[in-house]
DNA sequence: AATTAAATTGTAACCGATTACAACAAAAAA
DNA sequence: TTTTTTGTTGTAATCGGTTACAATTTAATT
């Protein structure tokens, strides 16, 4: 079923039909019924790829994310989703673990498949070596990680503005060996870290540099690192984690040890997830608005598809401390 | 940068090149090695649309999912994605919210992508009329739901058995009046539904239609029928759900009430969750092989893709009863 | 050495849409 | 009525690959 048989059948021409389809220029009104007409009857649908070997623009949006299973980024993938949808196009799933091989292969990948856009958590590499000719080239907005000097469109919150407001309330909560577990390599990671210790220098206490634990963000290294650390001599006053993931496997190694909190352990984490309002206490966290991040950066990207010279702009979104119970706070 | 670029730097025709780059039949090794430096060099690689529009096959595989939130799907995406870029295939996502249109839309879509393949948890109303022509046309691979009766290649778990058998745990502590909340319209819910029935059957004991509840699989809708259920005359000596989203909404409400479990009230469900196993008491569950499920589909969609022809099989997962503290039972 | 078979390469058609250009018709202006 | 403008339509080129077919070279067989 192509173009040609519509032509065919309705006694026009198929660059009739094409405009017809397009809705473009001058088309009398009854032969544009009359190819709609047919269209219908026939259930005709262009193929997409002539469509967009010719247009050089296909109606795909990379999105690519360091990992699917994260809850982050699932709701971020679901809000692109919806937005694209909306404006008819349909999203590439791309996981690059962190991986920027795997990073560099998609972007490749998205730029032979002519995607209209890209959506894109950058690797730490990439953030360093950017690669500002496709952006320039491919509309693009970056989320959740700050790339500094370039000229593209991105949606974040202030990862080190969050880490420090976290950090500040557990110290003002009197606690003071703070171990902190960040994801790395990773520029969230990098920048949460910062925030951390932002606030001890502002609170003029020190930091313990054994408690800072850089990891890849991964449950079982959470859990392994936290229970090395629960087990050492000087074990900490509170963990906090900057993921949600990260989160979960401290949580369990400290469930494991059947550790109290906040009584004998304060704990508090980035990423809201279903859990953390389901333990007893209850869970002290920084809600980040994952799926505005996602609605937004679609948003973002299908304007930049419409008027590619428009302005870069960088949209910071708030995040929101949740306070619970398990750092020792009343409310 | 294009296909005769290359013909022409290398001095031989396009055809050459295509053959190289496909490990086509017959060239001299020493112009394929030409070849090769010279598409290095020039850092070439081919347009996806082309490619598909001649060789009418993308490299696309469609996977089309309830809801990428929930993390049921967010595992299988994940191990359908790893598969797939193991044999150079990248992934649409499609979420259908078992919305028949949007599912009906989604796979007109990828029909006119050419994709590949493509992976589906179908709707109730495609089990209903499922498109044989089109799964007969395109590599398809069936997960999570049982459609009857139809030539298709398939991978689930036993919905009926799991439900039977978490039923019959539930019913062997002494419980009686267990009320079970089943996601709507969901082929999955409806099997489920099935194997509670059949453990009430075959325990002999009568169930209170009251205590049946189907809805759509969302958070707040388990919320607000739990916490109905609970503030009714008769309130259910146990709860049980039917996925983890459920199982999150029907918790909270719990939680909300400050009701006991398992003392008061028993709880288990479908899917193993990050919190599942963090509540205390810890929640008894059917643990699914999500990224078995995933991986499985991926393979057998990639070997029907390869071989077209071969006979379907239905592969069916083992699950497994996670006995934790929330049903009262010692364990 | 002559014949046959196999390997290598190029030419050009093709996939299915979009669109520049030309042709023609109808309406408006002179 | 003639000329100009505007609107409608078709023809054919084009996008960038793949591949059938034919042509040519090389190797194997008689």
């Amino acid at each position: 079923m192509k173009i040609k048989d519509i032509a065919e059948a309705a006694g026009v021409s198929t660059a009739t039909v094409s405009r017809v389809l397009n809705g473009k220029q001058h088309v009398r009104p009854e032969v544009q019924k009359k190819v709609l007409e047919i269209v219908k009857q026939m259930n005709y649908s262009p193929n997409r790829a002539a469509q967009s070997l010719r247009s050089r623009q296909s109606s795909m949006i990379g999105l690519v994310v360091a990992d699917i299973q994260n809850p982050f980024f699932a709701s971020v993938c679901r809000a692109v989703e919806d937005v694209s949808q909306a404006h008819n196009y349909s999203i590439i799933l791309c996981n690059t673990d962190e991986n920027p091989e795997k990073e560099q292969m998609y972007l490749e990948l998205l730029q032979n498949e002519n995607a209209a856009g890209i959506i894109l958590s950058p690797t730490k590499r990439l953030a360093k070596h950017f690669p500002q000719e496709l952006a320039n080239q491919t509309p693009m907005v970056l989320i959740d990680r700050k790339v500094e000097g370039v000229d593209v469109d991105s949606v974040l919150i202030d990862n080190f503005s969050a880490a420090k407001t976290l950090t500040t309330h557990l110290l003002g909560n009197g606690l003071k060996r703070i171990a902190g577990l960040f994801g790395s390599p990773s520029i969230t990671g990098e920048e949460r870290l910062l925030g951390y210790q932002a606030a001890f220098q502002e609170s003029g206490i020190k930091i313990d540099p054994d408690l800072i634990i850089e990891l890849p963000a991964k449950m079982e290294n959470a859990h392994e690192a936290v229970t090395k650390l629960l087990e050492s001599e000087s074990p900490p006053e509170a963990i906090m984690t900057s993921s949600g993931l990260l989160a979960n496997g401290a949580f369990r190694a400290i469930r494991d040890k059947e550790i109290e909190i906040p009584g004998t352990l304060a704990f508090a984490t980035f990423d809201e997830s279903p859990w953390t309002s389901m333990t007893r206490p209850a869970i002290t966290v920084i809600e980040q608005p994952t799926y505005d991040i996602g609605m937004t950066a679609g948003e973002m990207l299908i304007k930049r598809i419409r008027e590619q010279s428009r302005p870069t702009r960088q949209v910071v979104l708030s995040s929101r401390l949740i306070i619970r119970q398990s750092c020792g706070s009343s409310q």
